[in-house]
DNA sequence: GATGAATGAGCTTTCATTCAT
DNA sequence: TATGAATGAAAGCTCATTCAT
């Protein structure tokens, strides 16, 4: 006689993954802070109990759910990363802002949560991301560029990326902190053009 | 005539303050999540329930206990915010640059936990602040250096200070979501520099 | 220099009336269960801890204010009280019928709180009530009827006051029980008509 | 595959019953006002939390627990009630009249503490009774009679059922109310044969 | 005497975790 | 291995009573 099988899990994979898939949806609509196992029982269609037998606890479940959630986004981004010397500089580092805010007005909800609890964090951590964050593949981008002259081979691109990072983080903080509606924040093209615009020329006198 | 005082309160005046310092206090220490009404109560050397003679309920007291967190911190960051035309215009932004960072140091932690707090958010929003806000701040600077052209008059000041405040979001959440001990983030004189350096001068070819 | 006097009584009497006063009027609004200490203090306008100058504890105070209400509501009945060899029988009886069901109507939803609390209850039975309640005034009037020959000199006049008093409990605790609002359970006509034939007349074969 | 079972159920089926019967004895011993959820648990043998899985708050559970209370005493009364036809209408009233007495005896204590508990009471009333209370049976009967001509047929049933049930209601309140033990309060003889005798002759002039 | 804030036991309810089945 | 009820520590909050002023 085989081992027995959730009753929710009619012939899917294992239920390791059906639990962090059930976390995931949670903490894709209501953030990971406040969520009971039972909550995840429920979205899962499970016994109350069965996350011990697969996880560590609560917070290893959650954990993981929110990496998989990271990965979902970054997935449903779609769209190529700009290589260095295509186009041109400006429309490339406006994809990336794009893509970067999307990314972050997604995501940082559910990761402010998490970042009071540490046994989530470091579940987060440990999971292995085979994708380079959009943070590395912005500085990625811009190195590639200054190899070839189109972005000025003496600027700290490291500055350059914490401010472009940190603007993602900003807008949606904001918004996080004003307990506004999160559908609201998508910054208007002109945002993002005078980003890129003061990214590249700077605000000095010319 | 006047009634019992807290045996806590050895001469200090009023229990309502008494106990929002102890909340500040605890703030400081934990942050806003996971605080207890019994370790509020036990920090200030009171009884539990004294807690409900002075405020609507626990969320009430820690938003207080937050604003307070705030000014506490403002306060100590002394030294006087440059004026435009003073010095110049990239020291004058290296001091903003610093004091942002050592604020947000100082304080995002603590409102990290109060964003899955709606009434911690709301009782913190309707305290009375007199100071405006380092934002703020950094944006009539710059306007003033505009006027006075030392800051290019086609600049979009809002986008620089969103990069600037965001930059000072990112390197604080970073540490929060490593896990690090939050006292060794403080940015190396020569990250300020470079940030100060990519506003100014933008990272285009030239 | 004389004892102080408190805020609410400006000239007025004495301050243990007053709060008896004052629990008489929330008795008589919201019943005798679920009134807090700082509740009757507010409605006297007075200091919450006062009342522990002039009663035992809140119980002694209830059980006054449920007796100042009694008598409250047996004065303002109004109306004399039936003598034998008045009128008619029948007459007598409907007035007196009718004034029980009044009396209960407005005293026992303020009793029916106090029957869970034995030290309101023996604070009650304290009072020395000078007015002898309904329930004797009926016995009297029964037996003067009797005496003159216009009731059964072989009734039992125990007997029939308890089935008229009971049929005025009766009636509100039936309204308590359902949750109806109190103000609707006054008796038609026909109904007291009914209930004092059948005292009179008996329901048996003719 | 069954889950775990209670410790304090050695083999008695199901919780939910168990907890409901731990309600009622407590109903019983003590009244419905001022039991708490851990008398309960206590009473139940079981641990504080599990009312919980069963009942959507304490207040359900003292509901039902007082149903229960009422369906027992009902049962254990135990004895056929009367047939109109049956023996004589005097001797048949004499046994509803002495089973309302007990009845009401061993409810009325109970049912008195739900009455300032509304979330109680409607808990209480949304269980379903299968058997007609003991008022109807009562009605039932008499019209019964009436059509075979031993209760006069110009009678008021509704007026003499009132009556009757008032006097049920009568004795025991005042038995509470004079805050004696609760054994003591059985009508003798003599007052059930007055009463019947009162109700059946009246109190008129022969 | 009056004041009214302080006290702290006690309340109902939640929920991560366990474990007999 | 899955089940889901049982567990019990802890949470936020109330309120009768006390007592320094």
């Amino acid at each position: 006689m085989s081992p027995r099988r959730a009753a929710a899990l009619r012939g899917d994979a294992n239920l390791r993954e059906h639990l962090i898939a059930a976390a995931e949806r949670l903490i894709a609509r209501r953030g990971t802070a406040g969520l009971t196992v039972r909550d995840i029982a429920r979205e899962a269609e499970v016994a109350d109990g069965v996350l011990y037998n697969h996880f560590a606890n609560k917070e290893e479940l959650l954990g993981l759910g929110l990496a998989a959630r990271v990965r979902a986004v970054e997935a449903g981004l779609g769209g190529a990363v700009p290589t260095a010397g295509d186009g041109t500089v400006a429309e490339n580092l406006r994809t990336l802002v794009r893509r970067g805010f999307a990314l972050h007005r997604a995501i940082l909800p559910a990761f402010v949560g998490a970042l009071t609890q540490p046994k989530v964090l470091s579940a987060y951590a440990s999971h292995e991301t085979d994708e380079p964050p959009l943070r590395a593949l912005l500085a990625d981008y811009l190195r590639g560029e200054q190899r070839i002259g189109r972005v000025d081979a003496a600027a700290d691109v490291d500055a350059a990326v914490t401010m472009i990072s940190g603007a993602w983080h900003d807008l949606v903080l904001r918004g996080l902190l004003s307990g506004e509606p999160p559908a609201s924040e998508e910054p208007v093209d002109s945002q993002v053009d005078a980003m890129v615009d003061t990214v590249l020329r700077g605000i000095g006198p010319r």
